[in-house]
DNA sequence: AATGCCATTCTTGTATACACAAACGTTGAC
DNA sequence: GTCAACGTTTGTGTATACAAGAATGGCATT
């Protein structure tokens, strides 16, 4: 539990809704939640207006907070931002790398080879964070770390998604393979233009997307 | 005044805060605040949080909030971001331009060409804007649009300051012009390669910077 | 039967009060 | 004279009370 209610309830709540526990367009009763935490609506209040301003929660004057529903073709949007933001980080990590950087992204990509070898697409979800993590922070950029961290969160429900479509374990894993050797040998066009194509929903793979999504 | 108070303080507090009037590393007492505008601590409280989302302020728990300090480096980190943020949308311009985009860009180009002329840096620096904000929207990317006006405001201050460099107007302009030409051919690569450039802040343009900002 | 208006009720928005933690100053002891 | 400990003060964190606005349901009228 973090220091103060209200930060608690932030992540709280962000994380029932990335989870599907509060679904995309409902009404979220400050009373409600503060019964259902056991504490008082002030702290509950605070959370809500943080989750407006990340952008999770839209609260309209005098009629209460809604979850965000960004439906399928602002995803994709946030996916085309991911993949230009993912492919900066990867080119200033192939200008910038160092031993402790080279390190990470070499654990974090033998972890998913792993994963990605026993068909363990959960583990594999996971592991897959941390890797592109390692990117991020290989970039030496503190800033656009943040940001990628951010958005990266915000779209972790349906970056696991796609991990669901047949074969795209294997093949994600191949690109990061190329991702690795771009980045080692110093590449800095090649790693952002792979990460690009790597981390965007091109062509039927967003539709793959709107199918899973559909399928909730 | 905005529908709540909660929002108008909020903005009330960022634009203070953006044009210097609380000073980076200057700490926000809530009482202070709350007797200054004259409401009470709540709706400041709401607006400090909001704040803290952003990432204009940081509040440690009970050590209250202070206004962040970025410092130079976190400047041109930020800006490397929002230039290839720039880039992306400049690219997905000259892709999707269409009527009523092309006219906004036209309109706006041609202001600035008259700030320019009449080396007015202060008009050049609202019309300027106003171009660049064209561009976004000629993305058709809602969430990229909101993504760099947002960061564009954050950066504001200091595109401001980068003006007052020594024949920074016309040079600036300059690159406008092949901006607009490479958009207005459908040339997606140059003018993400274009946007890039005019937005970053390399070489000696980030000691400029530097020097403005110790200036201050 | 349908539609419009009014009243009631529920929920949000703001204020105030109280509790608790941290920082600073003062005093005493070594 | 300096350092430490205790108390006071200041300001944050949470709760509760009160006010104002919006939604809903019922009743009346057409």
């Amino acid at each position: 539990m973090s220091e103060n209610v209200g930060r608690w309830l932030r992540d709280e709540i962000e994380n029932a809704i990335l989870s599907y526990e509060f679904a995309p367009g409902e009404r979220l009763d400050e009373t409600v939640l503060a019964n259902r935490f056991g504490v008082s609506r002030t702290p509950v209040r605070e959370a809500l207006m943080q989750l407006d301003a990340i952008g999770l929660i839209e609260i309209r004057p005098r009629r209460g907070a809604i979850v965000i529903d960004p439906g399928p073709h602002r995803i994709y949007e946030m996916f085309e931002v991911m993949a230009e933001l993912e492919g900066l980080a990867g080119s200033l990590a192939a200008r910038r790398l160092d031993k402790a950087s080279r390190e990470a992204i070499t654990a974090t990509h033998s972890r998913c080879e792993q994963s990605a070898a026993a068909g363990d697409s959960d583990a594999y979800y996971y592991d897959n964070e941390e890797f592109h993590k390692a990117i991020y922070a290989a970039s030496r950029s503190d800033f656009l770390q943040e940001q990628c961290v951010q958005l990266h969160r915000r779209l972790r429900p349906y970056r696991r998604l796609q991990l669901r479509v047949r074969n795209r374990l294997s093949t994600s894993f191949l690109e990061h393979c190329a991702i690795v050797d771009a980045i080692f040998t110093g590449d800095g066009d090649e790693a952002r233009r792979l990460l690009r194509t790597h981390v965007g929903i091109q062509g039927e793979r967003f539709s793959d997307l709107v199918a899973s999504m559909a399928a909730r």
